[in-house]
DNA sequence: CATGAATGAGCGTTCATTCAT
DNA sequence: AATGAATGAACGCTCATTCAT
């Protein structure tokens, strides 16, 4: 009864949906979620539409677990940077957010989906674009407070300290997102960690700033 | 061609128009610009089909138009609100931001639509948004330009910063917009000015701000 | 503001919706509810899609008002006949049975929507079905109430024996909506009228039942 | 072709047949047979769709044999009851009928799939539905004609009145199908039989013929 | 015999847009 | 200027059926 549910298949079954994933993030990078039919998807993946809803229940469902798999995969490897902090405030900062925007480089099409498309779908899918957005919002708070509480950071509410961190990057990466190709995302780094270290009060010294920065870049903290 | 063209008609003419945008402006908040059809438009402003598009080319004209008209709104109160800062640089800029909240906070739906609706809408829109964005980030750089110059803050790169200061002050709104109405969105402007002038590298008094922040809220600018 | 809905304009509208309808009767009629596609009908009925979806909800609310507007018909005309009975019993049923007969021979598409269609469409319809059947049901109940109480009829129960009524007459309407159309429904009104007297335990004499049937055949009581 | 083709695995073929028609009973009854989908019945058969297409050439031919298997399961029980009959012409009738309406009560969904389900499914199986009816009417009709014959029932068109026969009982299964479940079915026997025995011109004894039908509903006739 | 992934024609429905009145 | 009936391309989605394994 179940020779066909083998390893074997799930493990093609999980392969074809992946595959149906990632061609759908170039797709709906391109286009955007409205502008994108399932029928481009199916016809980008080389697939049939009956195929489509065997793997995805609707378009919907498409675009949740497209976006469940792209933010946890940003999730996994900005913790994995994460770890590497705490050594030194001001370094550790720089290289958090340096390594940050050097990942989204390399992923231009899932930031584009996560920045840009998945903002003002409707309303249902609002909630959870704003949960993925207080994630990292709460896990920068909860830095920031326990640094205030060292006295190793300088600000007002905690919170929207965090907001307005987060609110930097955000920015950054959206304007990057919408020009050209032509600037590199991390040549904005310098600018914005001393932004946001001057902002927390963090005193730094400038030379070791670039060389935390020029490190991340130059490693493969993959 | 000239004979009912009189300034009347044109003066009810423009009236209509007004009419439908603001009417429009209030359907697209609560549905999204793809949640929002023309029919719903026309319902709401009592109007035809046909009239609405005697006065619209389409439905994205509608949209343009009407972005035009709130960025436009939005630029006038605030350049109105800048003119009185440079006295004293720490409240000024106190001032300007408090002013800024304060002033989305009586235009919700407004906001709603600049920031939420117009992100991600289509390929060929998201140039205009960028556009509008674009320009709160040069006005704001031609002031960090004039002010950096004159040795009054301390930041790297201009347009960079500029973009960062304005990302804070979008993600604030953002959040603000996705939360329920309970809180006040001026409630965050304490936090916001400190933590940018400190980025800022401007030496500020706390007792000031607080005080440039009150008058500003309790001020009829409009 | 109200040139267009004139009653000039309305009677447009009633007329084309009246057209769809009665196209859509036979469209019905020849393929069944499932068997019928929206196209189908505005193919017929030479109309557009979107005209179609312009008068009518979905396909179901064709349905439904079709349904409405053909049992409205039905009625009507039933109860005009029901008027001239009373007189002698006899007769008088005879007289009902072959004008419903006759009535029916003369809209056998209307009919096979109601009897062959209608049944067993989905859960939700099946009440509004029910509730038609019940109708003719409940008025020959009432009928039979009043001739039981009045001792001119003899049955067991009044509620089942109007069930067993209409049965007979249903199946006879059922045979002939299957068969081909070579046979005339009025060929069985006599042995019909005569099994149903003899159930309800009416007296007759054959020659006036025929006399009646032949005149109700003959007359135009429409 | 006859190495395993031995009568052990043409016996487990016919099982998983009869599994798949007997799943396929409920599921048709619960939801119609354009409500049920081939993933429906196999789904709750737990089997897969390709086992299905071994059995059956197609979804049609599903109902179809299930259509023969069901009817012949009733003809068989009603034959087997008549055999008992034509002692007493009365009581006989009464017991007929008692028997096919106790049976029909223990069997309510067949009965649903063959009074409700399968009425304008389409052309094509209309035809075979008919038929089925034709049976029962011609059974009727063969039983009337010989007792016509001896005189022991009065009636006109033998087989119109066969047909009114089978109508009354038609309408009270219909409408017993149609009701929530209650009422009892037998509880509509008395009433029934003695509209027809009076429509046959049959003359009986009331008490008799509830004495028959007390024996009949209080007997193991399976 | 059994499986279930793959297919795609075809469905009901939407809605921006037009144009005769 | 204003109306709203009419249009039809295009959408998301279903599901009976096939066939390689």
């Amino acid at each position: 009864m179940a020779y066909k549910t083998s390893k074997e298949t799930q493990e093609k079954k999980d392969a074809k949906k992946r595959h149906i994933i990632s061609t759908a993030i170039k797709v709906f990078a391109a286009n955007g979620y409205h502008g994108t039919t399932v029928k481009d998807v199916v016809d980008e993946a080389e697939i049939s539409v009956g195929t489509f809803y065997f793997y995805f229940k609707n378009k919907e469902d498409l675009f949740q677990t497209l976006y469940d798999v792209v933010t946890d995969e940003i999730y996994e490897s900005l913790f994995n940077s994460l770890k590497k902090i705490n050594v030194e405030i001001d370094t550790g900062f720089s290289k958090a957010i340096a390594f940050f925007l050097k990942a989204t480089e390399s992923h231009r099409p899932l930031a584009k989906i996560m920045l840009i498309d998945a903002v003002g779908l409707n309303p249902q899918f609002e909630a959870k674009r704003a949960e993925v957005t207080n994630k990292f919002i709460n896990i920068t708070a909860g830095h920031f407070k326990e640094l205030k509480q060292n006295s190793m950071i300088k600000i007002a509410d905690v919170e929207v300290s965090a907001m307005a961190f987060i609110g930097t990057i955000n920015m950054i990466l959206v304007e990057w997102l919408q020009s050209d190709n032509s600037k590199r995302l991390t040549d904005f780094a310098y600018t914005l960690i001393v932004y946001n270290l001057q902002a927390l009060g963090i005193i730094f010294n400038e030379e070791n700033i670039r060389k935390a920065i020029f490190e991340t870049l130059n490693t493969d903290l993959c």
